[in-house]
Order: structure tokens, then C-alpha cells, then sequence
DNA sequence: CTCCCGATAT
DNA sequence: ATATCAGGAG
């Protein structure tokens, strides 16, 4: 009765953002992998936006992992700085370069298990890469917004992004992993915010958690 | 669990 | 003025 409703859940979550977000697409912009690979680290607890403001001036200096190589710590620093911890992603950015350079002939590797190992790459940044860039469906892109979103309405009841990914891969059919991210990140961009949550227009408010407790119809 | 950091909403 | 936003490493 308990797992019927759970089913239930994910079902009508499933067919309204089918419906709502039949082709999400990132915010972020990118022409090629490694363009993405270097947004999503950018992207780290940082508005999309504010990344697309930073690439829009860096990948007209920088092409390849050479580039990134070349380029002085400061540099690298100032181009990336509105996005936060810039000295950290400056060395991931370095970091991985070196590896991608050394291990990988300048190529993105499309397995999670070599993306993580990349500085500065966890889960979240490795299965956003692998789906948007190479179509490759190997984990869901768990992020604030989809932690959110499933916490809310009811789809994990964990608290960490490991848990609740297990929690959504368990549940979602594996070639929707990439779109049901993209969708449930832009629901969660637009609809289920963080601070003030619109309810009202939300296509899932009928199978909601957050919205009963809140007093929902 | 703490540290890394800038920008925007309140 | 200050709370909040938004991932990964050590």
C-alpha cells in the first residue's frame, strides 16, 4: 500500500514533467565536452548564469587542456573569480587538465568511474557530463535543485545526494536519467524554489508531499 | 564536519 | 546588513 502510493508518485511525477519538460536543456552554455566539463566544475554551488557570464570571456582564451595548462594561476583566477572558490576550481581546472592531457589524449573520458577521479569532479558534475555531452545515461545528476525537488515532494526521504540518487535510479528508467534530471533541475529553478516555492502552477502539487503539509487542496 | 568565495534576495 | 544560494575535497 506504502510502495503503491511511492510508485504511484513517481509515475505522475514522471508523466507531468513529460509533459511540462518534454526536452530540457541545460542553462549552462557549451559547444563540445570539454566546454561542459568545465562549466560543471565552474558550477559548483554558483548560479548557472553567473558560469555562462565567466565561459562566455574563458573559452575565447581557452580551446583545450592546453590552454588551461599555459594560462598563469592568476589569470586562470581573475577569468573564473564572480564564480566563488576560485582558487579551488582553478586548481581542479589545472588539475584535471593534467590528467586529461596525461591519460586521456586531451579527451573527456565517458565513464563515471574516470570522471570522478578527475579533481573537482563528484557524481553531480560527472553524470551531468556524461548525459549532456555524450548522451550516456550512468547515474542521475543529483544537485540542490533535484535534492530539493525530491525531498519535497516525495521521492527520497535521505538527506544526502548519494541516497537519493540510489533512491531516483531505483525508481526512474535508466535512458530518462539525464532528461528527468534536466527537468526536475529546471522545476526545481523555476517552480519548486528554495525560497519561496510556487506551489500553485505546480503540475505535481497533486501528488506532493510539501504541498499537503502545507495545506494543499 | 569544515573549508573554500562571490553575488543576489530579503 | 545579513541570510541564502550552490558541490567537492580533505
Amino acid at each position: 500500500m506504502k510502495n503503491a502510493d511511492l510508485e504511484n508518485r513517481y509515475g505522475a511525477v514522471l508523466n507531468a514533467f513529460r509533459r511540462v519538460y518534454p526536452d530540457p536543456k541545460l542553462a549552462l552554455r557549451f559547444e563540445n565536452p570539454f566546454q561542459l566539463l568545465v562549466a560543471v566544475i565552474l558550477s559548483a554551488q554558483c548560479t548557472d548564469e553567473r558560469v555562462n557570464s565567466v565561459t562566455e570571456e574563458l573559452f575565447k582564451k581557452v580551446k583545450g587542456p592546453e590552454d588551461i595548462i599555459r594560462m598563469s594561476d592568476e589569470e586562470l583566477e581573475n577569468l573564473i573569480r564572480p564564480t566563488g572558490y576560485y582558487r579551488q576550481k582553478a586548481k581542479s581546472l589545472k588539475g584535471c587538465c593534467e590528467v586529461l592531457l596525461k591519460n586521456y589524449g586531451g579527451e573527456i573520458p565517458t565513464r563515471m568511474d574516470e570522471l570522478v577521479k578527475l579533481p573537482g569532479v563528484g557524481r553531480k558534475t560527472a553524470a551531468m557530463v556524461l548525459g549532456n555531452a555524450f548522451g550516456i545515461n550512468e547515474g542521475i545528476a543529483v544537485d540542490t535543485h533535484v535534492r530539493r525537488v525530491a525531498q519535497r515532494v516525495g521521492l527520497s526521504d535521505h538527506d544526502t545526494p548519494e541516497k537519493i540518487e540510489q533512491d531516483l535510479m531505483k525508481h526512474i528508467p535508466r535512458d530518462l536519467w539525464t532528461w528527468f534530471s534536466n527537468a526536475t533541475i529546471l522545476h526545481g529553478r523555476n517552480v519548486c524554489k528554495a525560497r519561496k516555492p510556487n506551489c500553485g502552477e505546480c503540475p505535481v502539487k497533486e501528488v506532493c508531499r510539501f504541498f499537503m503539509k502545507s495545506g494543499g487542496v
